[in-house]
DNA sequence: CTGAAAGCGCTTACAG
DNA sequence: CTGAAAGCGCTTACAG
């Protein structure tokens, strides 16, 4: 592999205007330039990764901790793994990929050793050993979701709260007077992650200020929950024209095939909202209103304020992303009964 | 950070003692180990990676090209994701995860920038132009899958051959003359994934070769696609009582409760096998008999197999892993009808 | 606008 | 069983 004595010989030039010339952090000759140019082509050069991180005290590298746990959306997780990567390569960073078995150790190690420049954290739990660790090391770090204990973290997530409350407004608004909620599994609600309860505890409580009768059923997620959780929800609400749902992609899809067998339309018998989807919901059949999980948009603002705190430095904060309400027909204003 | 001179000096001795104390490579006094032992330790010291990187010429990195397509069967690619990292980590080597943005282009990066000692290709399409740049990389590589031309390369993957057969032989062996196959989507066959055709032309030919009577349709992944796959495969072969299932958990969940509408009863009136599936088919309703896609021998071969490059020459080769069959009672000899 | 040189933190022959 | 020293390939003050 050419290295840039190889560069510096071939160009006539010293190996510091070599740098230079790459890293740009000084002006050069435009002919100088060219040759080195010309040189590093024709090597086909390129700085060895190993000799700048322990030279430039920069790895260009970010630790992604992306635990998979049981009950996951595994496609919502791994949009976010993507958008993790995306959004770091806009900012020429590499993505070292720690799972579930190392969950301490690895992000341990990999700090220890220099071998990140900063680290993300995904799918943090109500209580998560992770954020606890990242306080420790001291490494510029950004947690994608709310832990219990945000003190000393920057936290960047969905405002889910106000997501509930941009449902249930526009349900409000277009005259429904009983509508109920379709959360996730519910092993989700036990296990400690934080934004099902943030979404549900503030659907009711928006639904309550405007005087909304409302209710609410997890849905395990095979075909036999779902239906049991629809039973349950109409049962409870008999008399119920807006409905939100808050869960994965198949869960929803099955959702409007019982309404259709059923013979409920959408909207006209009953307004339907896709809360914090992570898919398209064009997909779905009718397509739902959406109130997006914007994946890209978490990560990459992630990404910004771990680049921030590489810089200066970036109190500890907790930054919410404003929801917004995408209209694809499923709801209408309520008809008289 | 600490450094290998403050270890040195705590432990009161000289730096290369520490190295090879730390690297095994030579045997040190029980004394002097023990102390550096705990120096080691009250410094909460760990080599710098990229001084590692620079001296060593190992940088206990890998690359992961992981392409997600549309169509992709996003949980499945998850784990093989996942399973290489695991096995990565059993040799003491980080993940690099590089996307489809960056397929090529990345690949290139770290390679030339020496970053990474080797590279996992997942997810090749039969004509994929990361073979290629692999072979001209020149560096340990590893396909987990079989593209058109695997000249030059190390491969690993399941036997679909083989394991199409298995599944083919097992409906024979109980009795079953008409047996079907119900597939991918059928974007999936036309895009130049590789293992949906090798697993359908060998269900067919090893059919014929015992005589059966058979009938393939590939399924588009929504319900309607679902019922619609199961129409035209019933009219296709009205006296179908063997039904194998190359296709992922929604849909072969989605078929399962269709055939309970239809009051098919699994396995008296059919005997169903999934195919090749990734995630654990006891969990549907009722559980079903398989063959599985073993992602974590494929991702821990290929692993290993990236180390044994890493040492020695492998010559390239293709490596098939034998399918096995898991019985879990939906299959039973066919009764006269 | 350019170059000579120090030094980042290791590993590993070389020497004893 | 241990140490002094070279050198991996860069970046970046320092100097002109």
């Amino acid at each position: 592999m050419a290295n840039i004595h190889d560069v510096a010989r071939v160009a006539g030039v010293s190996i510091s205007t070599v740098s230079y010339a790459l890293s740009g952090k000084r002006s050069i000759a435009a002919t100088t330039r060219r040759r080195i140019d010309d040189a590093v082509r024709e090597l086909d050069y390129r700085a060895n990764a190993g000799a700048r991180m322990l030279k430039g005290s920069r790895t260009n590298i970010l630790a992604l901790s992306a635990p998979l746990h049981a009950g996951t959306d595994t496609p919502a997780h791994m949009t976010f793994v993507l958008a993790v990567v995306t959004a770091a390569r806009s900012f020429d960073y590499d993505v070292l990929l720690l799972t579930q078995d190392e969950a301490t150790s690895g992000l341990r190690r990999v700090a220890r050793s220099s071998l990140v420049d900063g680290i993300v954290l995904l799918d943090v739990s109500t209580t998560d050993e992770r954020t606890q660790l990242v306080r420790e090391l001291g490494l510029p770090a950004s947690v994608i979701g709310i832990p219990g204990d945000a003190d000393g973290l920057v936290c960047v997530d969905l405002d889910f709260e106000e997501a509930a409350v941009m449902a249930v407004r526009r349900l409000a608004d277009l005259g429904h007077r009983e509508i109920g909620l379709i959360g996730q599994a519910p092993a989700i609600y036990q296990r400690g992650s934080n934004f099902p309860p943030r979404f549900r505890d503030a659907f009711a409580a928006e639904a309550e200020r405007l005087g909304l009768v409302t209710a609410f059923t997890p849905a395990a997620e095979d075909s036999a929950g779902v239906r049991a959780a629809v039973d349950r929800i109409s049962a409870t609400l008999p008399g119920m024209t807006g409905l939100v749902l808050h869960s994965n992609e198949p869960v929803q899809s099955m959702i409007l095939e019982l309404l259709n067998q059923r013979g409920v339309r959408v909207p006209h018998d009953l307004s339907v909202i896709s809360a914090c989807s992570s898919f398209d919901t064009n997909h779905l059949n009718p397509p739902l209103d959406v109130i997006p999980l914007p994946a890209d948009r978490s990560c990459t603002r992630a990404i910004e304020l771990t680049m921030a705190q590489l810089e200066g430095t970036v109190d500890p904060h907790v930054e919410l992303i404003e929801p917004a309400y995408v209209e694809l027909g499923s709801t209408s204003p309520q008809r008289s009964r």
